[in-house]
DNA sequence: GCATTAATTAATGCATGCGCAAATAAATGC
DNA sequence: GCATTTATTTGCGCATGCATTAATTAATGC
C-alpha cells in the first residue's frame, strides 16, 4: 500500500509553492493545468483546487485559456507588501508590549535575536535569514491577533521569495539587530509606544533599504 | 440556450456569499458539499472550488466529514478585525495625503460624506450604513496600495456581515461625520499627520463602541 | 496580398462515478 | 449490561470524459 498521508492537493499546494519559490517556475511564466498536473503526476482535479488555494495567497494568477500565470513582483509590490508589513508588524509589537509576557513567553524571541548575532558572526546568510524570519513571526504572534498572523505571514512569503536574489546584493545587515533587541527590551518592560515605534521604524528602513537596492540593480521584477 | 453567463463557480461563490450574508446559511451551520450542491442545482465540483475560494476569504471552514461550516465571529474576531482596519485604513489615509489628490480625486469621498449626513437627517440606517462603506473603501482606495485595499475589503466583509445584526442596536453615529470631515480636510491639504491619527482614532472609537455594545447584550456570536 | 470568415485544435468547466476512509450502527463476547 | 469488534453507511478525494468556447490555423473573397 503506497501511503495515505497528506492529501493529494495538499501535495499540490506544497510542491507548487516550492517550486515557485525555488524558481523552478519562474515569475511570469504560463503553465497549463495539464503541465502542472503531470507535472506533479496527478489528475488536473487536484491540481485546480491547489492552485485555486495559491491564487487566494497572492502567488498565481488564473488566466483562462492561457493558463496559470507565475505572479511577478515589481519594485513597487515590494514597497506595498512592506508598507503592509510595516503597520501590522508594528501594531503587534505595541500589542506585544500591552500583554505583559514573561521571559518564557519571550525565550524564541530571545533566541532568535541571538541566532543572527551568531549568523553575523559567522557571516552566514542564510542562518541570518532564517533567524530574521523567526523573530518577525514570533514577534507577530506575541500580538495576539491571529488575523494579523495570517496576513503577515502571506506577504511575508512573497518577501521570502524575493529574498532569494535580494540576499546576495548587500552585505549582512549589521546594525540591524540593535533595533531587535530595543524592541524585544521595550515589549519586555511593556514599553508598548517605542515597541510600536522601533519596530515600524526599522521595518521603513529595511523597505528603503531594499527599494534603493532594486532600483540601483534595474530589477523590473523578481 | 439556457445562458452561457459567468461560470458556475462564480455563481456559487455569488449565491453563498449572498446566503451567508443574509443569515440563510447561518454562522456556526454546518453543511454538506452535496447540500450545497442541490441547493444551488450544480455538481458537486464547482461548489468545491467555490467553498476553497469562500475558505480563503475567511468566511467558512472546511472540516472533511462534517462540511463546511459557516464561521461565527465572536467579539474578540471582531475586535481582531477592527485593529486590522485600523492599522491599514489609517495608514491609506496618510498616504491619500501625501498623494496630494485634486478635488476631483477627492469627489468620491466628499459625497460619501455628504450621503451619510442626509441619511442622518433622514434617520435611515441603510443608507447610512451604505455610504459608510463608500466613504471607507474610497479612502482606501486613495492610499493607493493594492493589497491594503484587497486586505481592508476581505475584513470589512467581515464587518458587514455583523452590522446586519449590530446596525439595529444603537442610534445612528450623529458625530461620526465629523471624523470623516477632518480627514476628508487633511487629505486635501496634504496633512498627512492629521489624516492618519484622525482616522486612526475614528476606527479605534468605533471598535470600542461596537465591543461594548456586544458585551452589554451579551453576544458570543453573530 | 490583405481581410474576413470558416474549420480545426486545444484548454477549460463541469458532471459523473468509484474507491477509500471515517463515522455510525449492529453484533458479539464477556 | 457494557465494551469491543465487525458490518454498514456515508461523504469525500480524485480520476475520467465530454461539451463548450477561446485560440489558432486554413480558406475564401475581394
Amino acid at each position: 500500500m503506497p501511503d495515505k498521508g497528506p492529501s493529494n492537493v495538499q501535495r499540490a499546494v506544497q510542491e507548487l509553492r516550492a517550486r515557485i519559490f525555488s524558481g523552478d517556475l519562474a515569475a511570469g511564466s504560463d503553465h497549463l493545468e495539464s503541465e502542472l498536473a503531470n507535472l506533479l503526476e496527478m489528475s488536473r482535479t487536484p491540481v485546480r483546487e491547489a492552485v485555486l488555494t495559491l491564487e487566494g495567497q497572492g502567488l498565481l494568477e488564473l488566466r483562462p485559456r492561457k493558463g496559470v500565470r507565475i505572479l511577478p513582483l515589481s519594485p513597487d509590490d515590494m514597497a506595498e507588501i512592506y508598507d503592509v508589513l510595516t503597520e501590522l508588524e508594528s501594531h503587534a509589537a505595541e500589542r506585544a508590549a500591552q500583554l505583559d509576557h514573561d521571559d518564557d513567553d519571550l525565550a524564541d524571541l530571545a533566541r532568535a535575536i541571538r541566532d543572527m548575532d551568531a549568523a553575523i558572526t559567522g557571516n552566514d546568510l542564510d542562518a541570518w535569514a532564517d533567524a530574521d524570519d523567526r523573530f518577525h513571526t514570533e514577534l507577530v504572534r506575541l500580538g495576539g491577533n491571529s488575523r494579523i498572523e495570517a496576513i503577515v505571514a502571506m506577504m511575508s512569503d512573497q518577501v521570502r521569495r524575493a529574498r532569494t536574489t535580494t540576499l546576495f546584493m548587500r552585505p549582512l545587515p549589521t546594525k540591524s539587530n540593535e533595533d531587535h533587541r530595543t524592541v524585544y527590551q521595550a515589549i519586555r518592560e511593556g514599553d508598548a509606544a517605542t515597541a510600536r515605534e522601533t519596530h515600524r521604524q526599522h521595518r521603513q528602513h529595511a523597505k528603503s533599504i531594499l527599494v534603493e537596492l532594486l532600483g540601483k540593480h534595474r530589477l523590473r521584477f523578481l
